[in-house]
DNA sequence: ATCAAACATGCACGATGTGCATGCATGCAC
DNA sequence: GTGCATGCATGCACATCGTGCATGTTTGAT
C-alpha cells in the first residue's frame, strides 16, 4: 500500500466534485431567488443540478446550507486578503483595507453574495445557517490574526478580535440591506464602504460611550 | 366588541401556557443532557412533558429551539440588569456591571444555562440555533442602548455595540467552556469573571493592535 | 347560562435526512 | 492495456420532522 499525499488536489475526481458542488450551490441559489427558499424542495434543486436526490446530501446536509454556502466564499476571500497585507499595518487597519479590497473586486461572486444576503433577509430559516458560517470563519480569521502577531491561536485577543470584526461586518451589511429595500439595485455602494470604515474605526478607537452629562 | 389591552398577562390561560412552555423546555434540556441531543426524538420530549406530539410544535418548531430556549432567559436577564444601571455610567461599564450581577445570581436558571452551553459544545446542530437566539437578543439590547443614549434605535452605534458585546460574551463563555473540559464541575468561576472583565475592557479601550515593530 | 375565541389533540401527508446495498468511474500498479 | 481497489453516485427503505386541517374541550367575558 502506497501513501499518496496528493490528497485533495489534482485528478479528474476532485475537479468533478468541486464542479458538482458549485453547480449545486448555484442551482440552490437560483431556485431560491426565483421561488423563495421555503417553496423550493431539495428534489428540485437536485433536478436543476442534474444529480440524484440522494447525491445532494453527499454535498450538503440541507438546502439552507447549500444556499448559504455562497457566503463562505466571501469570508475566505477576506481572510486571504488580510493575510496578504503587510505586517507593519495595525491589525484593524489591515482588516479594513482587506474588506475594501474585496468589496472592490466586483466579479460575479459578489453578485451571488448579495443575492444570498437578500434571500436571508426574507427567509428567517436562513439566519441560523448564516451565523453558523460566519462563526466557522471566525476561527480561521482568529488563526490568521494570531499568526500575524506571533501569538498563540487560542489566546483571547485573536478570537475576540476576529469574532468582533465579523460581527461588525454582519451588522453593517445587514443595516445596508435594510436601508436598500426601495432602490432596485444599487443603493449607494459608497455608503456601504463608508459605514464599514466607520464601524471598524469605532472598534479601533474603543466602543465605549460616556453616560449622560445630566 | 370591547378591546382588551390586558393582552398577554393575567388569566389561567396565560399562566398555563407559560408553565407548559417551561415544562417542555426543561424536559428537552433534561433528556438531551442524558441521552445526547441527536438521540432524542420530539416524541420523547412531548411524552416527558406530558403533551401530545402535535402540541409540541405549538410551542417550538424544533427540538433544537426548545433546548436553546434556555439561553434566551439569560440574555433577557442581562438586558434587564443593564436597563437598571444608572444612566451616569458609560455604556460598556454598565454592561460589564450587568454581566457580573447576572453571573453572581447563582440560582437554578444559571445551572440550566451552563448545562445548555455544555450541550451545544458537543452538538454542532445546536450552534446555528444558539447564534440565532443571540442575534435576536442583540436587537433588544440595541434598543436598550439607544434608549439610554436618547439615540435612534437604528443608529449604527447601538446596533454595533450590542452585537459586539454579545459576541464578546459568547467568545469568552465558549473559551471558558473549552478550557473546562477536564475539571468535573467548577473550573474557576473567578477566571470566567476575569475574562469577561478583560474582554469588555478591551472593547472599551479599542481593539486595535500595532503591527510588528520592525 | 351562554357564546366565541383560544387551545390541545389526532390524523394525514409531503418533505427531510440517513443507513445500506449496488454498480459505475477513477486512479494506481504492473 | 489489464486488473484491482477505492471512491462516489444512485436507488431504496425507513424513521423522523413539520404543517394544514378538523374536532372536541377549556377559558374568559357578558
Amino acid at each position: 500500500m502506497i501513501l499518496r499525499e496528493d490528497a485533495g488536489m489534482s485528478g479528474r475526481r476532485e475537479r468533478k466534485k468541486l464542479a458538482t458542488r458549485a453547480a449545486v450551490r448555484e442551482a440552490a441559489l437560483r431556485l431560491a431567488a426565483r421561488h423563495g427558499v421555503e417553496k423550493v424542495t431539495v428534489e428540485q434543486i437536485a433536478a436543476e443540478a442534474d444529480i440524484a436526490l440522494r447525491t445532494f446530501f453527499n454535498y450538503f446536509s440541507s438546502k439552507e446550507e447549500a444556499v448559504v454556502a455562497t457566503l463562505a466564499a466571501g469570508a475566505e476571500e477576506l481572510i486571504a486578503e488580510f493575510r496578504a497585507r503587510p505586517r507593519t499595518e495595525p491589525v484593524l487597519r489591515a482588516l479594513r483595507e482587506a474588506v475594501l479590497v474585496v468589496m472592490a473586486h466586483g466579479d460575479a461572486g459578489r453578485r451571488d453574495h448579495l443575492e444570498a444576503l437578500h434571500l436571508i433577509r426574507r427567509a428567517p430559516s436562513l439566519v441560523p445557517q448564516q451565523l453558523a458560517v460566519l462563526a466557522a470563519q471566525e476561527k480561521a480569521l482568529a488563526e490568521a490574526i494570531a499568526e500575524r502577531l506571533d501569538q498563540d491561536a487560542d489566546d483571547i485577543y485573536p478570537m475576540l478580535c476576529a469574532a468582533t470584526v465579523m460581527t461588525a461586518l454582519r451588522v453593517v451589511f445587514n443595516r445596508w440591506l435594510d436601508r436598500a429595500v426601495e432602490s432596485t439595485d444599487l443603493p449607494s455602494m459608497t455608503a456601504l464602504r463608508e459605514e464599514v470604515d466607520e464601524a471598524i474605526t469605532e472598534l479601533a478607537a474603543g466602543l465605549d460611550r460616556p453616560g449622560r452629562a445630566r
